[in-house]
DNA sequence: TCGCCATTTCTCTAATCTCCGATATATTAA
DNA sequence: TTAATATATCGGAGATTAGAGAAATGGCGA
């Protein structure tokens, strides 16, 4: 049991105050996803989401891989914070928005993600159909 | 279990990522303490304090108790944020700061408060001595 | 190499937050 | 009533934050 400055605790807090963040956290209970996976359902900005994943990231919660061009994002709490996070689930699945993101990431992770980007030329679906 | 929006527990968090709050909260979990008490302690201005507390009172955490010219502050977490705190205890105990201020606390409570603010004129320590 | 594309970083703007000191309110004592 | 006092509220200065779009970065395939 060490003893801490406040700071780390106080910006962990912050850091769950913000809308797009718990959304995320939420999204990321059901698996690693990429960002345009997320972006596509939180519906920001593209480096909006960016920053909200690295700022969850610098507070402890999450974990980065990379593969290929995309990187995927995973819940990884580090030590000392899972407590606080178990505790955040049950608010998190009464809020009616976290339940329909929920429910909108289940197609994302089924659609391709060529398809899910808008691809002009789709990489491996038909060509030039 | 009802639907909730999100608001409410993004403003719970936001007001707990403050670190003036933090010690506020810690500060109260071993009684009720007026304005003033608080203040000696947390070293910000009066004014300010009584901003936090209206607000972590307006976070459903506290409950306030006028006492003459006095206005007493309770931690009554409302309805489902007993475990948010419950939580949140053991981070804070882990913290330097907040120990000071506990140990603060308990001279402070044990001090008239017309001693601790300072009054030019005690009230009824000794008339003229 | 070249072009495409996912992601990040940068730049800027608008909004919000924190703090203080001044002022307002309310209570007590005389 | 008047003076003193505890707390709350107001107004403003300075810092921080969220967001978008532009530009930079780095991987992939041709």
């Amino acid at each position: 049991m060490a003893i801490q400055p406040i700071e780390p605790l106080v910006d962990l807090l912050k850091t769950l105050g913000h809308p797009a963040r718990l959304r995320i956290l939420a999204l990321l209970r059901d698996g690693e996803m990429c960002v345009c996976q997320i972006n596509s359902v939180i519906g920001l900005a593209a480096s909006t989401v960016s920053e909200h994943l690295t700022e969850l990231r610098r507070a402890g919660l999450l974990a980065e891989r990379k593969d290929g061009r995309w990187v995927y994002y995973e819940l990884k709490p580090k030590a000392g914070l899972q407590d606080l996070l178990a505790v955040l689930w049950p608010h998190l699945d009464q809020i009616q928005r976290v339940k329909e993101d929920i429910k909108a990431a289940r197609i994302v992770r089924k659609t391709p993600l060529g398809v899910l980007c808008g691809w002009k030329k789709p990489q491996r679906l038909s060509i030039g159909g």
